[in-house]
DNA sequence: CTGTTAGCGCCTTCAA
DNA sequence: TTGAAGGCGCTAACAG
């Protein structure tokens, strides 16, 4: 591999009048540029972006770190990002969090590979996150909340989107309304429960546990759910899942039944995932604004990387999304 | 931030002593070791990736280059990729094809940030890639044919997929069998397209023209495509539409005409992508195998990685998947 | 067991 | 307009 030396060898010049030409300086003349430009091609010259890197102590990459690179619940976090990022003529490259230790998530964050990181993965661990941020380093992290220097954090207001699913159901005149928590670990779904207790408490409804029922966010885990349900001797009037993956896991287990949705049982999900709406009956659900979400995101990032240290926890709203899964008519308008 | 040296001076020992230390090599006496990895502890060393790799000259990461990062698409071949990756104790990163000259693409590809680099953009020009590859990186390319050193390719047979599905239809009795392109320069679209020539010749079916209908692979130009075909004095036996997004949108052009899918017309996609089998009717398809590809994929990069440069390209197999879109008895088995 | 030294490939004063 | 030299932070001989 032919580096700037080997260029400048056989041009006949010294190396800085090669680093100079190639990037156009106009101190170089121009008969001495074309000639580089032209040796380095015969050469088959490539510039090394690491040394530059090492160099210039700025790689102008960002990295969103995701848990699941090829979760698609992310596309649309990413394409915010991404579009930041690329009109400040940053570039943005994903990584999934897999692999502990020695993964990349670490690597990422604490090798200075990048100038900058997006976090959406919650098996990296708070203390990974801090120990890493600093002014060279700043860290917006998604789905905690967390407060530390040069880590900033956007978040959706998951006890908002709770409150606005139960209370629809609560207003169609529902009362035994039953939640469905994810991991037991995850915020999420445990800001999303205060939600659903709020609107419980003012309707006076009997609110159900944070995990009488657990389905892990996942379809499979919903169906299970669904499956112990219909096998009790009576159904809830709605139930609450707190992903929309688990609502289609239940919406599955119910169709089995030959339960009906909404008319023996409503359902509602969280997320508005692309599925949602192709669901049998469609799922009423919360949107989240993913778009804005990563959009914010690379902002603050680049403030921080502007040197602006200053910077509030962002809180966006959601948005309730209604179809038919909750209610018969079909009203696939947003609230 | 600092640096070995600082730790090196703080800890009263040289550079390389430190160096090793950190390594835990065992040459370094265990009470300096923990001496030093005190003082570096204390004065919050973190290691600089960069100039590891400059000086290694590798740095254990290999890329896949998407067009898009957010596409859902792409979750199960980035899966099989990580997967292999992972267990050879590499990262991986993804990285968008956005962003032409400039573009993370060209960074990536050319500035040997990254040791190995899959390649699935169209967008990304064959010269790009050819002139990129090399001995020391290695590119596999999975959305076209290129032959040029140390670039290797791994390829879903299109062609198989676009006759297994036609011929299906045609042995469910339907002769006038439309097919609907995606965008003209895409390479998986004409495959698809010779594919449903070879099977409508073999039955003496005639075939629609390569681009009579243009969908551009997504749903709403399958949506417009349907539009169109429904307001016609006579309905086509059978649609293949050459990407599900665009059968997708044909369905829900059909639905609003109140056409019957199948009935009416039957309709067959391509890919086999999640939402696939939650449309009504469940869409009929061709399942690529994703998640090989991109494990086939990452362990021909190892291959070359490990300096065995004589590989062959791969070609695999399609899968037809049977839904009701198709026919009306629900035999969603595959063939 | 530890220290010295020489780069990896590039950028950047400073001098000529 | 060009060249020489130093150094970014780290690794890896090779000495001691």
């Amino acid at each position: 591999m032919a580096t700037m030396k080997d260029v400048a060898k056989a041009a006949n010049v010294a190396l800085s009048t090669v680093s100079l030409a190639l990037r156009n300086n106009p101190r170089v003349k121009e008969s001495t540029r074309r000639r580089v430009l032209e040796v380095a091609r015969q050469l088959q010259y490539r510039p090394n972006g690491i040394a530059r890197d090492l160099k210039t102590r700025r790689t102008e990459t960002i990295c969103i770190l995701l848990h699941d690179l090829g979760g698609p619940f992310y596309s649309e976090i990413i394409r915010g990002v991404q579009d930041i990022a690329t009109s400040k003529g940053y570039n943005t490259i994903a990584s999934g969090s897999l692999g502990g230790r020695n993964g990349s998530a670490v690597r990422l964050l604490s090798e200075r590979r990048v100038d900058g990181v997006i976090v959406l993965a919650p098996d990296v661990d708070d203390e990974t996150i801090v120990t890493a941020a600093g002014p060279d380093l700043p860290v917006i992290v998604l789905d905690r909340e967390l407060t530390a220097d040069y880590v900033y954090s956007v978040r959706v207001d998951n006890e908002q989107g709770g409150y606005q699913v139960t209370k629809h159901l609560l207003e169609l005149g529902h009362r035994r309304i039953v939640f469905i928590s994810g991991p037991a670990d995850t915020l999420d779904s445990e800001l999303r429960y205060r939600g659903y207790v709020k609107a419980m408490k003012e309707f006076s409804a009997p609110e159900s546990k944070r995990f009488d029922y657990m389905g892990g966010f996942t379809e499979e885990g919903g169906y299970v759910v669904g499956k112990v349900m219909s096998a009790q001797p009576i159904l809830p009037d709605a139930v609450f899942a707190s992903n929309d993956e688990m609502a289609i896991g239940l919406l599955k287990a119910f169709s089995e039944k030959g339960i009906r949705v909404p008319d023996d049982v409503a359902i509602v999900g969280f997320d508005n995932i692309r599925i949602a709406e192709y669901v049998q009956p469609p799922l009423t659900t919360v949107r989240q604004p993913m778009y804005e979400m990563g959009s914010v995101a690379a902002q603050l990032l680049f403030q921080a990387l502007a040197g602006n240290f200053e910077l509030q926890p962002v809180r966006l709203a959601t948005e309730l999304v209604v179809r038919q899964s909750s209610q018969r008519r079909d009203t696939s308008v947003t609230a």
